[in-house]
DNA sequence: TTCCTTAAGGTTTTT
DNA sequence: CCTTAAGGAA
């Protein structure tokens, strides 16, 4: 029971609450999954089963991260806890609950890329302009409208949202909408949203099976609940609806989801829902330096949208937050490798006390490279993920295929792949006959001699039979058996192999690392189901392969700031603060959209504990073009007491060594801060300028810089090895300049 | 039907 | 810069 007390009197709290609902609103760094974990091992210590128990997060990042801490305090108990994203635990339940809701069980699960190549076809065969109907937009919309639960029907038949689409000149997104969910359920598919869609459905429509879950799941918790949509929401409420044991966490400053559908508005809806609500605040931040936590409130702070807290923290104050400025982004990326080598150097520290974080997965090239030329460990985390390249794709294709026929998207791509004489005119035929006719696609090519002539024919009984005698395999064999045989016997492997080009290698590999993932899927004990279709299931909703076998384990981390959420680094370099990168060009027209990208890097400068530097770049190669820079206005938004420019790393061509602090401007509209801290217009040297010796310089001396211009010594320093003076500039401001470097010509001696 | 060349367009963020 | 779609030739 002494994990209790390693915690502070109000996490103690939280964590004894037993029965009823609570909410625990908690500040960044205050450890709330430490009071949920530790929530955890008391409900169990007081004869709450594990199986009763339900913990959801939203990133499988999260987690992965919650599974693990709690395995620390509970053992082996913690493998019978319902842990996992919302997506990945009513996977679960609608795979075992699927026939309620006229799915089978070998359901597909479409990722975003399948959903948006499926809206494609919808949008050509329908003869609209993709250009007016981008997928990603009409993908957007839809899912917004999943995420509201608002079905295909009702969206066709809400005259707000109609006159909506009308407005934004798109009156025919809801037709699509429809079309795209008839396809997937003939399809026998589910994308992300509809999972929880078809939760929802399941749970509203089905009596006896909400009541089973209500009975199974008697505690329910949420983690990171700010970055909760309607549709999760719900999904919770109905199954905490009985036992009424629901226990939230949230932190409203740290909402990042919105355009995710996640609605702060939840936080309110919850007081309302549930009268006999407890609340728990922490405010106390164990995990940052005073500099950390009070830069990130003087940010949070800009913010109108926020509800009242106070986070404070009784750790040291520790190192400023340091500003790095580069003339490239490639420059940036060494500056912070350099950076970072040395830290480790004089700090002693391992690459795991580092994070680079950054707002888009692209900005990980240039850094990488650095990274490299140093020779440091890094590992990024998330960008193009493993399940996402060509090879293990169409794979997994085959895989998905073998397992549910009725799939049209896999179909498409396996059907010619490899090469085997099977063209688009046979396709076109195929798809007209099967709709003729209201069969799958795959009962077409079964009946392929009916409509057709030639060559085709031949290729197309060879197909049949190929994915015939894979689909004897998948029912006699376990996922692995059965995978490989159908990597080998599809030519996939084969054709993979000739391929000696350095990617095809790679590719090749990539092939082998998703076989070895089926294999160490099977082999792990606590697989109890070790058929394709389950395995399927459950690697559509993992982005990376777990790898975690390494024994070199200590690398920097690579990560975008959303992924970095309730994570924590010593270090952490913030780079690319950039206006138009951070905060987002996108995000720029609105005031809520700002706000959002403002706590964005609330949540970014809250995952260093000890010193976190942000970093920029004055120009950036994008789409192959070099375009110029500007500092962010976040840069603006940290009060400037917290801030130092670097010294050390200031480019060669500066002509002083030294950097002064630099004073941004506190304007947060457009000006970019930096315009307005350096004027453009450098000051021209007088004709007769000539530098004076400076080694009578003294305070209050007139003098004059060769850019800088005019100016008055205001202070001299000559303490270290290097003397400096610090003058403030009429056009300039303060700087502070080493006298060996700096050329300066004397005006006055003292007045 | 396939393969090659060219054009175009795309970068938010996650499940 | 990158990848993917489209168009044209073999």
């Amino acid at each position: 029971m002494n994990y209790l007390d390693e915690l502070n009197p109000s996490q103690r709290e939280a964590a004894e609450h037993i029965d009823g609902p609570a909410m625990i609103i908690a500040g960044a760094g205050s450890g709330k999954t430490r009071v949920l974990t530790y929530r955890i091992a008391h409900l169990i210590d007081n004869g709450v089963e594990p199986f009763n128990i339900m913990a959801l997060t939203f990133t499988n990042k999260a987690s992965k991260e919650m599974r693990s801490r709690i395995e620390k305090i509970a053992g082996s108990d913690a493998k019978n806890i319902w842990m996992g994203t919302f997506h990945s635990v009513f996977a679960r339940i609608l795979r075992s609950e699927a026939d309620r809701i006229g799915y089978t069980s070998n359901f597909t699960i479409y990722d975003s890329e399948d959903s948006k190549t499926l809206l494609r076809q919808i949008i050509k065969e329908q003869y609209l302009d993709d250009k007016v109907y981008k997928p990603n937009l009409v993908l957007g919309r839809i899912s917004g409208a999943k995420n509201r639960l608002i079905s295909a029907n009702e969206y066709l038949n809400s005259p707000t949202i109609q006159a909506d689409d009308a407005a934004g000149m798109r009156p025919e997104i809801g037709r699509i909408y429809k079309i795209y969910q008839d396809r997937c359920f003939k399809a026998g598919a589910m994308d992300f949203d509809d999972l929880l869609f078809n939760t929802n459905r399941l749970f509203k429509d089905h009596t006896d099976v909400l009541n089973k879950y209500q009975d199974k799941f008697r505690y329910i918790m949420v983690d990171e609940f700010q970055d909760t949509n309607l549709s999760q929401y719900y999904i919770t409420r109905r199954l905490a609806a009985r036992n009424r044991n629901i226990v939230v966490v949230g932190d409203d400053a740290q909402s990042i989801y919105a355009f995710r559908g996640a609605d702060i508005q939840n936080i309110l809806n919850f007081e309302k829902d549930y009268s006999e609500l407890k609340v728990f605040k922490l405010e106390q931040n164990y995990r940052s330096t005073q500099t950390i936590v009070e830069a990130a409130n003087s940010v949070i702070q800009k913010n109108k949208a926020q509800l009242q807290k106070n986070v404070w923290t009784s750790n040291e104050s520790g190192s400023m937050i340091e500003v790095l400025k580069a003339n490239s982004d490639n420059e940036e990326g060494t500056l912070v490798a350099t950076s970072i080598f040395e830290e480790k150097m004089n700090n002693k520290l391992r690459n795991n006390d580092f994070a680079i974080l950054y707002r888009t997965n692209s900005q990980s090239r240039s850094i990488e490279e650095a990274l490299r030329r140093r020779n440091i460990k890094y590992k990024v985390v998330g960008g193009l993920s493993f399940y996402q390249r060509k090879e293990i794709k169409d794979l997994v294709a085959y895989l998905r295929f073998v397992v549910n026929t009725s799939e049209e998207q896999s179909f498409r791509r396996i059907i010619n792949l490899p090469k085997r004489g099977i063209g688009d005119s046979t396709i076109a035929k195929i798809i007209v006959f099967a709709e003729e006719q209201g069969i799958t696609l795959w009962e077409a090519v079964e009946h392929c001699d009916k409509y057709l002539a030639g060559r085709a024919i031949p290729a197309l009984n060879d197909f049949y039979a190929l994915i015939k005698s894979f689909q004897i395999a998948v029912q006699q064999k376990d996922a692995y058996e059965a995978a490989l045989e159908i990597a080998k016997n599809s030519g996939l492997l084969k054709e993979l192999y000739e391929d000696k080009t350095v990617e095809g290698l790679s590719r090749y590999e990539n092939v082998q690392g998703l076989l070895n993932g089926i294999k160490e899927y099977v082999d792990n004990p606590e697989t109890t189901d070790k058929n394709m279709g389950s395995f399927l299931q459950e690697i559509s909703l993992l982005t990376d392969l777990e790898n975690e076998k390494d024994d070199d384990n200590d690398f920097v981390t690579l990560m975008t700031i959303h992924s970095s959420k309730g994570l924590e680094f010593k270090n952490v370099y913030m780079v690319g603060m950039e206006e138009e990168l951070f905060p987002s060009q996108m995000m720029l027209s609105s005031r809520a959209d700002l706000e959002e990208e403002r706590r964005l890097f609330y949540v970014a400068i809250t995952r260093a504990e000890k010193k976190l530097t942000l970093s920029f770049a004055t120009t950036r190669y994008r789409f192959g073009q070099l375009k110029n820079c500007e500092p962010s206005r976040f840069l603006g938004d940290i009060d400037q007491r917290f801030l130092t420019m670097s010294k050390k790393i200031t480019p060669a061509s500066e002509p002083t060594n030294a950097q002064p602090p630099v004073r941004y401007s506190k304007v947060a509209t457009k000006s970019p801060v930096m315009a307005k801290a350096k004027p453009k217009n450098n000051h021209v040297p007088s004709a007769d300028f000539k530098p004076s010796d400076t080694a009578n310089l003294a305070q209050n001396m007139k003098v004059e810089h060769p850019k800088f211009g005019y100016g008055l010594v205001t202070a001299m320093d000559i303490s270290g090895t290097d003397r400096k003076a610090t003058v403030n500039f009429e056009n300039f401001g303060e700087k502070t300049l080493i006298l060996s470097f700096a050329k300066l010509r004397i005006l006055t001696t003292t007045e």
